[in-house]
Parts: structure tokens; sequence; C-alpha cells
DNA sequence: TCGAAATTACACTTGTGGGTTACATTCGGT
DNA sequence: ACCGAATGTAACCCACAAGTGTAATTTCGA
């Protein structure tokens, strides 16, 4: 509000916080993911960190915060994803591609890993609805583009809610089975999978001609 | 061994133990699946079943052989699955078919859920080895089905440990998100997954005729 | 160099739940 | 009526982790 010329101080002191703050969401992260949010405790967190539990709270209230900072974090970062799927003036294909690639990108990180891999149980009700309102988007976003796709008719007919649940099982499994110490890469896996749900999308080849509209 | 005439007494004693055991298992697994393993005690399954902690040791070790017992089971079940898929005289589709469908109720119910949903960390690295190998039975029939579809043609070309991977991540997520008051039947998932699948897999219409072989 | 921010050391409270055991009681088949 | 299986009551131990208070100490920007 009232800095002028050096743009240090204040500034770097809390941009510096804030990178450490940081620290403390990703050492969570990939501990709960690894061993789960119950089975981990700060000091287990602090112990990656090389610092106190005591220095924990200095940048987080409790535990719940390291939790769900992870996961705004994340729902932040699929905004973003969301908003580049968000070209009217692409095909519906592109669209979809663009999100699948983003959401598998993201997953295939600690902190977006945490999204999938860490049951809401311990948040609150509230933070746990917010969340889910997040998630809840962006599921939307793809069910509609499924269902323009079918108006267009570059997609077969079929249930959008029900392609999207298949379509984020598969993306959200991923951290369940690549996180290895040679993980496949996840440029890798966006490819095969798109590679399915685009083809799986088409409309049937054998019954080629069949259409509603 | 040296039973005769009545079949009851002994056996029908036994017989009712296994059936008590497994309510204990099946009450474990839903509790375990809504609100965690950890989270979950042995209190809580006694409340569910009305009765109390010391009757639950009656019937099993520990809180461990509950878990350990719930997975046990359903992978029992997939072994069956299994085997009805293993008819080399059917085609690779109805083959992939029927380890989808089995797959798919049987992950729709409590036991089948806890296998998808209750983390391994919290078994002995024993039974987590001897789970997981189970597991990795499973997969690896649907890899070998897949590469067989693809020497005879009738699958594109694709890595089959990734496609693999998708359509467990599609299967493993439906208790995730399917677990509510009017759950969505599986038969209607297994249907609409097996069209995304089968579809997805078929050699691409574009490139009709780049073959390998 | 000064002062505030950052970090540590450490002790302490508090609560919880799993495993275990001893003893009492009810139930069911023969 | 008897005997053992099945179940309940109740209490104990113990480890562990969240979170807090406080004082001391170090780091670092101005």
């Amino acid at each position: 509000m009232g800095n002028k010329t050096w743009t240090k101080t204040a500034d770097s002191r809390s941009a510096q916080r804030e990178i450490k703050r940081r620290a403390v969401l990703m050492a969570g992260a990939r501990l709960f993911n690894d061993q789960g949010y119950e089975q981990t405790s700060l000091e287990d967190i602090a112990a990656a960190l090389n610092i106190t539990k005591r220095t924990i709270y200095y940048y987080v209230q409790s535990k719940e915060d390291i939790l769900f900072g992870c996961q705004q974090l994340s729902l932040e970062f699929l905004a973003d994803v969301m908003e580049s799927s968000r070209d009217d003036s692409l095909p519906v294909e592109e669209r979809i591609s663009r999100l699948v690639r983003g959401y598998c990108e993201w997953v295939s990180t600690d902190l977006g890993a945490s999204l999938a891999m860490v049951r809401p149980h311990s948040l609150s009700p509230e933070r746990r609805e917010a969340l889910h309102e997040g998630k809840a988007q962006f599921d939307f976003q793809l069910r509609a583009l499924i269902e323009q796709g079918i108006r267009e008719g570059v997609i077969r007919h079929c249930d959008p809610r029900l392609v999207a649940a298949a379509v984020f099982g598969a993306l959200n499994w991923i951290p369940f089975w690549n996180r290895t110490a040679r993980p496949v890469p996840h440029e890798e896996i966006a490819e095969q999978y798109l590679a399915m749900i685009l083809n799986g999308l088409l409309p049937s080849p054998k019954l080629q001609g069949d259409r509603a509209d």
C-alpha cells in the first residue's frame, strides 16, 4: 500500500514467507500422499524439511491448514487449465485435450496428487464443500464439452456423466501407480489416454450413419 | 471328517461362525470405505453390528485381520472373474468385456470397494505383498488380452500397460463417486465404460490400414 | 550495528484408541 | 440337566501426536 522505490524489505520478507509456506505444503503433500494424512505427523513434515515442528506452526495454524492449502493451490492451477480450454473457436476435441493434458500434468505433482489421493474426511465440512465445488466445476466443464460434441455430431451418443467419471477415474488413478522411482512421463500418459478417450468418443464406425438430429 | 447323518452340530456351528465373521468383515469394509481404515475404531464396527468390541475379537485376531479378510475375499471373487474370461475360444473383446463387467460389479460392493479405496499402508508388508500379487495377476490378464488383440489386429497399437492402467483407474474410481443414496447401477456403468474402452481400442478408422506386422 | 523477524529448544497438556485380560453370563445342542 | 460355545462388562496399559507457552537464539534487511 505505502511502498515506493524499495520493492524489497517487507515485500522480500513476505515473498520469502510465502515461498517457505509452500515448501511446507509441498512437503506435507508428499508425505500425505505416501503415508496418508492421518498417518503423517507434523514431526514427519518437520523432519522432511529439517526444521522443527514449532516452526511449522509459524506458517500454518494447524495440520488441516496444510492439507487444505495443498488442495486449494491445486484448484487454482486447475482453474488456469480450464481457462485455457474455454476458447470457443477451438474444436471440441482440442478443448478436451487441453483439459486432459493439464489435469494429467498437474496430478503428476505432489500437490496435484493430493487432490486425488487424500480423502476429504479429514477436512471440516465447510472446507470440504469448498473444494468439492472446485472439483465439480472442472467436471462440469468436461461434461459440457462432451455434450457439445454430441450436438455437433463429432462425438457419439453416450452418457456424459459416466464418460466424464471414467476419464477422471483414469486420471485420478495415475498417482496411485505412477509414484515410483522412475515414473512414466506425464506427457506419455496423456497421449495414450487421449488416444483412448478421443477414439472412444468417436461416432461408432460400425454404425456410421446413425444420427439422431 | 467323522460326521455321519447329522450334518448339523459342529458343521452348523462353524458355518454360522463363518457367516458372522463375514458380517464383521462387511461392516468393517463399509466403515473403512466411508471413514478410512485408521479413522475407524473397533468400537465403530461393533456399534454398527450392535455387538461389543469383545465379540469382534471372538471372530478376528486384530483390526488388521478385518481389512485383510476383506481384500482377500475380494481377490477370491476376482479370481472367479478371471476364470470366466480365460476361455480361448471367445473373441478378445468378449473376454475383455467379462473382465470389465465382473470387476465393475464387484467394485460396487462394500468388500470390493475396499480393494480400491483403502490404501495398503495399514497392512503388514507380507500381507500387502500378497494382495499386491493378486491385483497384479488381474492386471496382467487384461494386458495380455490387449496384447493378443493387437497381434490379431483387432486392437490398435498402443501401450497395453498404460491402457490397462486407464481402465483400472476408471473402474477403481467408481466407489469414490458412486456410493450415494441412489447409485448408478453397475450394469449401466459397465456398458458405458465398455463402449468407451472397446471403441477406444479399435484400430483407428482414419488410419485404417496402418499395420506393423 | 540495530531491531524485528525467523527459528529453536523444550516441556507440557490433553485426548484417544487399540490390544489384552479376567470374570460373569446367556444360549443352544445333546 | 449339562457343557461348551458365544457374548457381555469393565478395566488397564501404553504409545503417540496435536497443539501451546515461553524464553533464548539466530538471521537478515535497512
